[in-house]
DNA sequence: AGTAGATTTGCAGCCGATGCACTTATAGCC
DNA sequence: GGCTATAAGTGCATCGGCTGCAAATCTACT
């Protein structure tokens, strides 16, 4: 049915062609005459495919900007996983987040026209519920509790909301080459605040236990 | 042009009835049979004006259910404002969602047909900015900050979004009565984590200072 | 009454999205 | 090389949200 290292078969590589086309001849028009300005029929047209097909590759046109975000779930999965024992969850997600500045050639381009379109910000952000929910797991860890408690969920959302505030400040107030530097000063903020929040629920450790509470003892 | 107490005129008054009606049938339908299974020709049907009316009140048919957010963001306003000396922002915060356990007829209504849609949570967590920025102002007050130093953003992002997530919370899975013990105990949660992580944040006073930095002094 | 201005409506149309049937291309077998 | 089962690509019709425009209707004020 399948292979993987030989040749995927031609049919395959033809649809994997089809497939790459579509998004990046869809991303250079986003950046170029902007997302909502750009319709089916033209990513379509570019393409040298029907409009129908396009939602056969995608379900929708926000799908074709953010395809790729499994993927990198996984890569954040791996890193929670593969973390060092030392290592908090807290300080994976940092050192993902610090690492993924950037490489792949879509990623730019898909950084730009996410800027400039509020739309697409909400749709990303929308679609956070994934990477979330591995934070909730990893942090529960952390902090011997389990995953059902509100506790690392409120953690988790705060964490994905703090980063996301320093992804998308706006660049154009930034001088320029400063930008690293500060994104990074920011990142340092971020996990000063969430880890003293952190120790504070530690400290805490309120009497509601969740409802399945006893987790081993 | 316009008045307030003796009578807005008839105009002002058919135009506000019609505005009620189509909120409250709206409301009504979206309860009964789904949010995105109701169709705008359904609510005129329904309110008893024609399909193009609807769009003269409301842009969007989520503005339906969220149009009276602007409110709820004054009064949230005011409860900054004349929060007592000795209160925080984040005190304030609580205090006023502890207080929104709520009143209105319609809250209810809108309470039920959110948890059953997921596109609306999306757009409701999409209507949060100007909740944000609220705090945002506040929150830097509190630090002695410039609001458009990151860190009060950070925070008022985490807030937002750990509010949210005890707000969203499945109630299918609590008990019954329970309910409002186990949220006041995660707004607790919330809080202590809250606190912690700004404490840290005070402590931290790291040298990146914001571009217009020297507020006073 | 009568006019100015606001409200409501119908109509035509755009765009994203979906279901269905039909053509075209590939894969695997004889 | 042909032949067929299957999958990819396409055309068509349709729906629902939304918009611009202009005609019809209503309120307000003189």
């Amino acid at each position: 049915m399948e292979m993987s290292s030989p040749s995927p078969g031609l049919r395959e590589r033809k649809k994997q062609k089809t497939r790459d086309t579509i998004i990046k001849v869809a991303l250079d028009l986003f950046a170029e005459r902007g997302y909502e300005q750009t319709t089916i029929a033209e990513i379509a047209d570019a393409a040298e495919v029907s409009p129908r097909t396009i939602f056969a590759y995608f379900p929708t046109k926000e799908d074709i900007v953010f395809c790729q975000l499994p993927e990198t779930r996984e890569r954040l999965a791996q890193a929670l996983r593969e973390r060092p024992d030392g290592a908090t969850a807290l300080d994976a997600l940092r050192d993902f987040i610090a690492g993924s500045l950037d490489s792949d050639p879509n990623a730019v381009l898909r950084k730009r026209i996410l800027q400039s379109d509020e739309t697409l910000r909400r749709g990303e952000r929308a679609r956070s519920g994934p990477f979330e929910q591995l934070m909730v797991e990893a942090i529960a860890e952390d902090l011997h509790a389990d995953p059902d408690d509100i506790r690392p969920q409120i953690v988790a959302a705060a964490a994905a909301a703090a980063f996301t505030t320093v992804r998308e400040r706006d660049p154009a107030a930034l001088p320029e080459s400063d930008s690293l530097e500060q994104t990074m000063a920011a990142i340092d903020d971020v996990m000063h605040f969430l880890r003293g929040g952190l120790d504070a629920l530690r400290q805490h450790s309120h009497a509601s236990a969740p409802k399945r509470a006893s987790k081993r003892s």
